[in-house]
DNA sequence: CCTGTAATATGATTCAAATCATAAACCTAC
DNA sequence: GTAGGTTTATGATTTGAATCATATTACAGG
């Protein structure tokens, strides 16, 4: 479930927290406490804007982590409400730092997990940047970003969840989906043959395709 | 100009290079050598997709860092192609994970780099969420993204450049911006003074504007 | 089981950004 | 200086995604 190395985090550094949809994690100012977890949810951190507003710095949805910079920072600099009911774990932060000073193989396997984090949000942010409904939405799939429904799906490319359910159709009746059943899609893995150029097809170069391994 | 920890990295670990527009800095399978500072000009890392097109999954630009997971991989995972004239530093792979191993400060500083530059990557993508040319531009701006010129920055918000002049042209209008000049365009901050709320105008909360900070 | 709610799905319409066209300002190289 | 390229800029048109509307399916809770 959890990644390397915060399956090795002692349960006593571990907070198992439970918040209502609506409810407060943290606000701007206060003392950092640690990094989250968030099993199941959504949490959204929102900033005061100079001239009143909010503004959402990041959203962030079940399976992943947030607030990474609050380790190296001693005051929150963002709110965080829970948008939905959610689950998650605060990790000590002094535990944490601790591990940096004393265990090397701790805070390298911290920094992998960093640096996997910035590969896959610059690869969304550049799946972001496709126009076309259809061509984003293949990509992000093809990427291993549909996990969750599809409504959370649409938000998460910033897409209509009308114009996913039409953008996938197209690839449905293009080939490049196959539809498993109501909400399901999955590559069409023959089209996938066919369309490889020969060559490339008896290539030794190992394509790094794991998606996990990017998060 | 560099930032800790990279400032304090002894010149024989830095790797100073130039590259012609269209030249390889790595290729897909080679074994990674380190992370790389770009000064100028752009870099474009691509990777073979499984039907063999070109998948552009991160695109640098100039005063930024790329390719942090390498030093967590033995071999690279995408192609690197100078999309222009480029100048760039490469941070020994070797020395880097020397220092993670003996020097906790160093590696806490990497680290603290690394979270930064996610959040950073994250409050980025959610301003690429904003539908509106003219709200995600002014969003942008407000995040102080507005740096290089205007074609440039177009594309780093995903915009085209006759939707960005026209959004620009908008704010203008709005009193939002002021146009310092041709391609020259600032905040109005007088228009700020004017929206903020009382309460907040003399609110002891600070806010964390600092652009630099993130990177 | 029934009811309310959310997710999935598709059709019709609207609207805003992309695209195409054009031009002036500026910058560089010869 | 001037020729060619780039950036900035604006107008006209097209296109495609958002929006609105509607319906079916699925699912949770009483």
């Amino acid at each position: 479930m959890l990644s390397s190395p915060f399956d090795s985090i002692p349960q006593q550094f571990c907070r198992h927290l439970t918040l209502e949809k609506g409810a407060r994690l943290f606000v701007q100012g206060r003392t950092t406490g640690g990094m989250f977890y968030l099993k199941t949810g959504d949490i959204e951190l929102v900033r005061h804007s100079a001239n009143g507003e909010l503004i959402v710095i990041h959203r962030a949805t079940a399976d992943s982590f947030f607030a990474e910079a609050s380790l190296f920072c001693d005051h929150y600099h963002c709110d965080a409400i829970a948008r939905n009911n959610t689950q998650l774990i605060e990790f000590d932060r002094v535990y944490l730092l601790d591990q940096f000073e004393n265990n090397a193989k701790f805070s390298m396997a911290l920094a992998k997990q960093f640096t996997f984090q910035l590969q896959s949000g610059r690869r969304i942010r550049e799946i972001m940047a496709i126009k076309s409904a259809t061509q984003r939405t293949i990509a992000a799939i093809n990427e291993g970003l549909l996990v969750g429904n599809l409504t959370s799906f649409a938000a998460c490319i910033g897409l209509s969840v009308e114009a996913l359910y039409r953008a996938l159709s197209a690839l449905v009746k293009s080939g490049e989906l196959v539809k498993i059943g109501r909400g399901y899609y999955a590559l069409n893995t023959n089209n996938l043959e066919k369309k490889r150029p020969s060559a490339r097809a008896n290539s030794k170069v190992e394509y790094f395709t794991g998606v996990k391994h990017y998060l």
